[in-house]
DNA sequence: TCAATAAATGAACGCCCATTCGTAATAAGC
DNA sequence: GCTTATTACGAATGGGCGTTCATTTATTGA
């Protein structure tokens, strides 16, 4: 049989994992459907990532940071709650969209990680909310904003944007941003502003 | 050994079922774990239903069925766009509380549904959205609401209101009612109407 | 009361699972 | 060019999977 070598292999097992567990789910993909997508066999994957756990691991906390990463650098200069409300809902729908799979994951996959890891991405989590839950506080403090609970208004709002990966088609009557559009106008009325 | 019988082994199964599947997701759920916590043998269950994946359809689409029956029935009499798309909302996050783990599976194991059932449930949902959609639509109609797009605010707002399951838990800081009355006021500011 | 039906057991089917390992082939550093 | 570390193969491990089936037991209806 013939042999390929290749420096990426590690990055090409991320990439059809991720894939694949969006697509079926973790339990529903096994490392043979992961060798078969990579072009290698089963075993060889163990080369690359000790076990299939740690695979949804790595994926999850990747994401995580680079998600927390990108959303801090998008707030970064923002100034003024009205604005920085918005800054962080079009970042967030544009990543659900541009990211859909990481997304996905590491909103379904949380009860497939074991203890270890899984507290890890909870901590990340929260660290993610907290950035649009004070966004909201500092608003309702000014009086510019109209909520009854902000950690309450957080996780609605998280919620709704989230979602739009499950029927957003890029080919669909509506454009990315004629979507994104309607999405902020729905979060900026659901803060009690007027456009 | 005992051999116990009952008349409600295929409720008591797919009781058992739902709650597993919700838990861990369906391909994570062997037929071994239903019996097991059934208290009968693997192959019993075949008795009540023809194979894993059937129990499955009969949990999804009963779930739909009785869905959209509970929520005509809300809105039936309801008069008003305001009034209805309040009693939608309280009608729909009322129902995410009572039944969690119907609404989680419905949600998250679309996926695991082969093409037969899959459809049919398609069908169920669309006509669920119809519901709010419709309302959304004759606010628009009428002047009462402000809503960029009917369609993509009826996705935003369900997304948002199934979203409570996730965090809700009925010891927390804030019981039932009062998050009831956050997320009705969030969906009211949503669609253009203050308080 | 007793045959017919329903529902359970428990063992087995073949298949697929995650993982391990000895071996071979490749690539990298000297 | 040779040594060494990487990375792959391919076969094997023990175990769990959904499902089947002969059989036994309990319930039902005439």
């Amino acid at each position: 049989m013939l042999q390929q070598r290749s420096k990426d292999t590690k990055e090409t097992i991320r990439l059809n994992a991720l894939r694949l567990f969006a697509k079926s789910g973790y339990s529903a993909v096994s490392m043979r459907d992961i060798a078969n997508a990579v072009g290698i066999q089963p075993g060889a994957i163990y080369n690359h990532f000790p076990s299939k756990q740690d695979i949804l691991v790595d994926l999850m906390m990747t994401h995580m940071v680079d998600l927390l990463a990108a959303a801090n650098n998008a707030m970064e200069g923002v100034e003024g709650t009205r604005n920085r409300l918005v800054a962080f809902a079009r970042f967030h729908i544009s990543y659900q969209l541009d990211f859909p799979d990481h997304v996905f994951i590491a909103y379904m996959e949380l009860r497939s990680l074991e203890e270890t890891g899984r507290q890890d991405v909870y901590v990340k989590r929260d660290e993610y909310e907290a950035i649009l839950r004070e966004v909201l506080e500092q608003g309702v403090k000014e009086g510019t904003f109209k909520v009854a609970n902000a950690a309450v208004q957080t996780r609605a709002l998280l919620a709704m944007m989230t979602g739009i990966t499950v029927w957003f088609r890029e080919d669909g009557e509506l454009n990315r941003d004629q979507v994104i559009d309607c999405y902020v106008q729905a979060v900026l009325q659901s803060v009690g502003i007027q456009e």
